[in-house]
DNA sequence: GGGCCATGTGAAGAAACCTCACAGAAGGCC
DNA sequence: GGCCTTCTGTGAGGTTTCTTCACATGGCCC
C-alpha cells in the first residue's frame, strides 16, 4: 500500500539489458533466454507503462527517448542490487579476475572470450565490470583493461601493455545522416553526445583534422557510459565519437553510419598487471589479448589516415 | 553471461520489504500478497544464498546481521527503480501529497490513513516519502510532516502545526536486556545505534537525565532509515533512541523492550503548510492530523516524567 | 490452559514466463 | 529482381514460479 505498483521486475530487468546492447538478441543471451521471451516483456512493459519505449524497424531497432532515460535510470539500480547480494561461495580454482570497462566487455572482450576458455579451459576467467580506478591487491584483480591517451596521468605503478590502437570516428543514426550529405563543419555543429568515461573524446578525435578549437555544438549531452552514448546516437539524438571496435556491428547492420570514416586515436587500449609480477595466466591472458587486438579488424577507411598503423 | 544469475529479483523486494517492515505480514500487505507467499520467497532466497537473513522464533522474528546488511542495500536501488519508472497518467481529481519521512509514513501515517479516507472519500492522499528537504511547488507538495526540535534552524517561509508530543526511550531487544539488570550507566556503555534522519536523538534524550555529556559509546553504527535502526535493535545489534510512536507495536508483540521506559523529547512532529496559504483538502488534512496525534496513546512511563504533557 | 499473534507448510490452482517454430520486414549481394 | 542473412513479432503450448487456502506450530500473556 505503501508503495506503488511497480511494472514487473523482471520485464524492467529485460529492458534494461536490451538498453545496454540495443539488441534484443544481445539481451536475450545475456539473460540466458531467447529473444522471443524479451520481445515479450518489453513490449508488456510498453504496455503497462503505455509510452514506446522503442522503434525503428526491426532489423534496426532503436530506443526512444523515454526508453533510454529509463534504462540509464535503471542500470545503476541493478548494479547495486547485484553488488548488494552476497556471492556464493566460488568453487574450483580462484578465477582470473579482469578488469575491464563494462562497454568494452559487452561489446569486444566478452564476444571472444569463447576463443580463451577454448584455448584454455583450466583457467576460468571472471570479468569484473569498472569505470574508475582499481586496486590489483584489494580488489583482487589480476589485469585490468583500459584507454589510456597519451595525456594521461599515471599515478600508478604497473606495467602496461598496449594491445590494441583505437580507431574512432563520428557516427550518428542513418536517418540523421541522410538528411543532408555530411561534411566536418556541419558535424561538428550537431548535438554532440560524450561519455563520461572519455570525455576527452571530441577533441582528441579534431586533432586529426587540425581542428585545435572545435566549433561550439548545437548542444552537449553526457552519458555515464559508452553504451548509452551508442544508443543516443541510434535514437538520432546527435553525433557521438565512436570507437571502432564498439560500433563495428551496428555499423554492420546499419543502426549506426559513420559517414567520415574513423581515424587513429591518441589513446590507446592496454593491458595493466601489478608491478610486483603478474600471475602466469595473467600473462597468459595478455598474450591472448595482444592476439586478439591484432587480427581485430581495422575500420575500412584507417588506411585513409596518415598517422595510423600499427 | 556477462552478468552473474541473481536470485529472483521479486525474492528481494519480498525481502527487502520484510526488512523495512520486520514482519512478513506488513510485508505481505505492502507488496499485496499473503503472509505465505513472502514467507516462501525469503525462505528460497536463503536457500540460494546459503545465508540465514531471518533468525528468532516465529513471533519475533528478526533478521541477520547479513540479512540487515542485505535489506539496507537494497532498499535505496529498489527506490531508484522506482523513481525510475514514470508514473502513469494519474485518473481523477488531483490528489493530496503529503511528504512524509519514510518510517513516520510507514510506521504510523499509513495504519491510520484509512481513517481519513473514510471520513473524506472524494480526498485522493499521496504520501511521498522523503527525509530531506522539499519545495512545495517544485514537488507539487500540499502538506509535510517532519520532526523538529526547538534547536532546528528555520531556513524556510511556512506555517507549522504541531500535532504530536515526542516521547522516545532507549530501545533493544530482549535478548540484550535480560543479560543484566539495565541501568541508565550501563545502557550508555552499549553499542549504540544511530538514525541519519535524527542523530541528534541520543543527546536530546539524554537532557532529560540531566547527562550533558554523555560517556562515549562501546560503539557507535549509523543507519539511513529510522526502519533499519529499529530494526538493527531488534537484532540485538545494541541500544537505539526509539520514538514511541514508531515502536509501539514492536514492544507489544516483545519484539523490542524498553527497560527505562520512554521521556518527553525536545522535538515535536509537526505538519507544515505553505506560506501562502495552504489548501482546503491541506486544512483539512491537518485537523485530521491533529485530531489522530491527540489519540494516539501516550507511552506507559511518559507520566514519570516532569516534563511531558500536552 | 486457553487465547492471541505471527510464521511455517502441504496441496492445488493461477499466473507469469519461456520455448519452439514460423512469419515478416529490412538490407546486402550478385 | 531474387536470394540470403539478420533481427524481431507472434501463436500455441508447455513449464516454472508464485499464490492462495487452510491448517499446523511455536511463543507469549493472562
Amino acid at each position: 500500500m505503501a508503495r506503488r505498483q511497480l511494472p514487473s521486475l523482471n520485464a524492467l530487468r529485460a529492458f534494461e539489458a536490451f538498453g545496454r546492447h540495443g539488441r534484443m538478441t544481445l539481451a536475450a543471451d545475456e539473460l540466458c533466454v531467447t529473444h522471443g521471451a524479451v520481445s515479450r516483456q518489453i513490449r508488456q512493459l510498453e504496455e503497462q507503462l503505455g509510452v514506446a519505449l522503442t522503434e525503428g524497424p526491426r532489423s534496426r531497432l532503436r530506443m526512444t527517448e523515454a526508453g533510454l532515460k529509463l534504462a540509464q535510470a535503471l542500470s545503476p539500480a541493478f548494479d547495486q542490487i547485484e553488488a548488494a547480494v552476497p556471492q556464493p561461495v566460488p568453487v574450483g580454482p580462484r578465477p582470473l579476475v579482469v578488469s575491464c570497462l563494462p562497454t568494452f566487455a559487452m561489446k569486444w572482450l566478452i564476444p571472444r572470450l569463447p576463443s580463451f576458455q577454448a584455448a584454455y579451459p583450466d583457467i576460468p576467467v571472471r570479468v569484473a565490470e569498472s569505470n574508475g580506478p582499481f586496486d590489483f591487491k584489494a580488489d583482487g584483480v589480476d589485469l585490468a583493461i583500459r584507454m589510456r591517451s597519451p595525456d594521461t596521468v599515471v599515478t600508478y605503478e604497473a606495467e602496461v601493455w598496449p594491445f590494441m590502437e583505437h580507431y574512432h570516428g563520428p557516427i550518428m543514426s542513418p536517418e540523421v545522416a541522410v538528411a543532408q550529405p555530411m561534411s566536418l563543419e556541419r558535424i561538428c555543429t550537431m548535438p554532440r553526445l560524450l561519455t563520461r568515461t572519455f570525455l576527452e573524446g571530441w577533441s582528441d578525435w579534431a586533432r586529426n583534422f587540425e581542428l585545435d578549437h572545435l566549433p561550439p555544438p548545437a548542444s552537449e549531452q553526457v552519458f555515464d557510459h559508452y553504451f548509452y552514448m551508442i544508443e543516443a546516437a541510434a535514437a538520432g539524438l546527435g553525433v557521438a565519437i565512436g570507437p571502432w571496435a564498439f560500433v563495428q556491428r551496428d555499423l554492420a547492420s546499419g543502426r549506426l553510419v559513420a559517414p567520415l570514416g574513423f581515424t587513429h586515436g591518441r589513446a590507446r587500449i592496454v593491458a595493466v598487471t601489478p608491478p610486483d609480477g603478474a600471475t602466469k595466466e595473467a600473462l597468459l591472458f595478455r598474450d591472448w589479448l595482444l592476439e586478439q587486438g591484432a587480427s581485430t579488424p581495422l575500420p575500412p577507411e584507417a588506411s585513409c589516415d596518415s598517422r595510423g598503423g600499427r
